[in-house]
DNA sequence: CTGTCTGCAAATGGTTTGCACCATA
DNA sequence: TATGGTGCAAACCATTTGCAGACAG
């Protein structure tokens, strides 16, 4: 508990924030180091993921943790929601007007200190909508994502 | 398009079903599959997941794939919130008051077509509140998990 | 019998980490 | 020059998949 670290700043970090403040498409790791590769060739997936983290922790970035397989990630730091299609995984801003969440219940939910909390949407983007390819694989129609 | 696949109830899969239902803690696949082997010894991790993926598209169960790494199911088909814990990661039912959600403008976000929403809650348990352990590891307490 | 399901083990794929070298402060 | 950061490759770990034998219908 005595001396804190001394943050550099690199070129790489600086050339990973910029190309995700570029951006509103909330890219995976490996599409933001795609994207980097262009300015900076030799960088590695390894170094992305790791000013990813450090940048979220610093509070420049955001890590989305939307449902599907891969963290995305976001520069855009204020709260706001999210749409993901359920058929590409593309994500998208919501743009919903803020409702009032019932923080009356909220600051004690089953004994939990409740820090926030993320709403995400889910649906068909235009996109798919237009090339409208159903799954059809089963007589189930359910999603349940 | 011609016939509807047959189905088949084996062991395995009411096994993994009847302990879905009896709990309340979402567990991940790898904890049911722990919880399974005591009454069917055998069963391997891998039919765990393909039957927890039958059931999810049945109807059945539910994935949560909460923010976190492992994807969590639930045989509570209803629609309803969670609340995760952002230390220990365990995900509890947040009995949170159903409120109105802005069903006006949902219909069409960004030119999405909305199929649904999900809302999740994150904060401290109740468990983790008490043995208050912090991670300051850095200068700043951000979070943004 | 037929075709689905299982167990097993190997393969995936996203993310993390150990290590030696590089470069910022 | 000290030490945090990088590139590289191997390690991890959750999840998926190929295959041969098992079993439900």
């Amino acid at each position: 508990m005595s001396g804190h670290k001394i943050h550099r700043n690199t070129l790489q970090r600086t050339v990973i924030l910029e190309e995700l403040q570029k951006l509103n498409s909330h890219p995976t790791a490996s599409e933001l180091h795609i994207l980097v590769q262009k300015r900076l060739p030799k960088i590695s997936l390894g170094t992305v993921y790791r000013n990813l983290e450090y940048l979220s922790r610093r509070g420049l970035a955001q890590k989305l943790t939307i449902s599907g397989n891969e963290t995305r990630f976001d520069a855009t730091v204020e709260h706001h929601q999210h749409v993901r299609c359920v058929q590409c995984s593309r994500v998208d801003d919501a743009a919903v007007p803020p409702f009032a969440l019932p923080h009356a219940g909220l600051q004690d939910v089953g004994g939990y200190k409740i820090l926030g909390y993320r709403l995400e949407f889910y649906g068909v983007c235009p996109e798919c909508r237009r090339t409208g390819s159903e799954s059809g694989e089963d007589s189930d129609p359910h999603d349940n994502q």
